[in-house]
DNA sequence: ACCCCGCCATGACAGATGTCATGACGGGGC
DNA sequence: GCCCCGTCATGACATCTGTCATGGCGGGGT
């Protein structure tokens, strides 16, 4: 018998998945949680074999919780669900000692063969996206460069990231344009949906 | 026995929607579909009671599918289901004559439930979102300041836009001046992202 | 010790952006 | 018929952005 942890913000798509997988024989879900900072104190409780966790969630991220629960508890296998498949969030999963990495779009078999094969200590990666992450690479973007672009996803002035991030409103524009340099772009508003899809926000 | 007629991009939630709905006595799903083009032809071969929409799909957006099916097969009551609690959509999807609106935040009784009250006849809504939406009322954007914004996006420059709709550069920052006006932004792109949340987009 | 790199800053410059006034055209609505 | 509104356009203007050169500071690496 698998113990599967499951944790997903959005209740229905958990609940479906707890459904799904409790329709196989060997599998049982023994938590679910909605937040990542939930996820710990959970699998400490029910010692699960395998986390499934995704990655858009309040509180923690899941790939923080991934690392931090690999941290804690280095038995449990950890895979990380996310609806985008974005080249970044497979690195950083990986770094963060996750076992598994599957997109929402793979068919229901696919998860339920990832559950097993994690299990069973293999790694279980999209191949078309290992590929992709290859090819992108770690993100260019250093700390600075990374938190300004950030913080222009809202669409703020250089004015009011400067003033929010206590720098001046130089230093902003030159970060802006080493970001749009580094992603290719031609503005700030592609260097952020750049970055974005690359998964180096 | 209710017939369900589920449509959603992704795979695995799809999956496991069907999962939890098969595991109600009383409830049977007859048809899934991935793509909003396909919800038509799917529903008149299956002729289903209910159909359960995402809005994200590829091929046809799910709203403009709710109209289309909504106007095939009258019989068939849809539920118009989506990540995103955008107020905008729920007005849309009422208009697009839907009987009810999930998002995915809900618990999965919340969605049995609803599967059966609008088999039943009846409307349902969250009501907080209903609230919301009142509140939001509808878009003050006119047919073309919502492309151009839609366009603006994906972030290229003002030419960028005059070309791709045939436009005077003028016109379009006429446009992207009305727009942000109208929404009460101080930037392009925070216009943009304040369309987007209120689901005028 | 030296150099490279990230970070912060300043100043200057060209080009893009947002605003405004103004005007033309066509389609409703009263 | 008249007026309002949406669409498209032009021109002018102030401001914002993106780029570049330049320089200071501190932390590693060799």
């Amino acid at each position: 018998m698998i113990k599967v942890l499951l944790a997903d913000d959005q209740a229905l798509v958990r609940g479906a998945f707890a459904a799904m997988l409790g329709l196989e024989p060997d599998i049982e879900v023994v938590a679910e949680v909605s937040a990542g900072d939930e996820v710990v104190d959970a699998a400490r409780r029910t010692s699960p074999d395998v986390a499934l966790l995704d990655v858009q969630m309040p509180g923690k991220d899941g790939l923080s919780a991934a690392a931090e629960l690999h941290a804690a508890l280095p038995s449990c296998r950890v895979i990380v669900c996310t609806t985008f498949g974005r080249p970044g969030y497979l690195a950083r999963a990986m770094a963060a000692g996750a076992a598994g990495f599957v997109v929402k779009d793979a068919s229901p078999e696919q998860l339920v063969d990832a559950v097993r094969r994690v299990h069973a200590g293999l790694r279980v990666v999209d191949p078309t996206l290992a590929a992709e992450s290859l090819a992108v690479g770690r993100s260019p973007l250093t700390d600075r460069e990374r938190d300004v672009l950030a913080l222009a996803r809202d669409g703020g002035t250089v004015a009011d990231l400067a003033k929010a991030l206590h720098l001046s409103e130089g230093t902003v524009r030159n970060h802006l344009s080493a970001a749009i340099g580094k992603t290719g772009a031609r503005t700030r508003a592609e260097a952020v949906r750049l970055a974005e899809d690359s998964g180096w926000l």
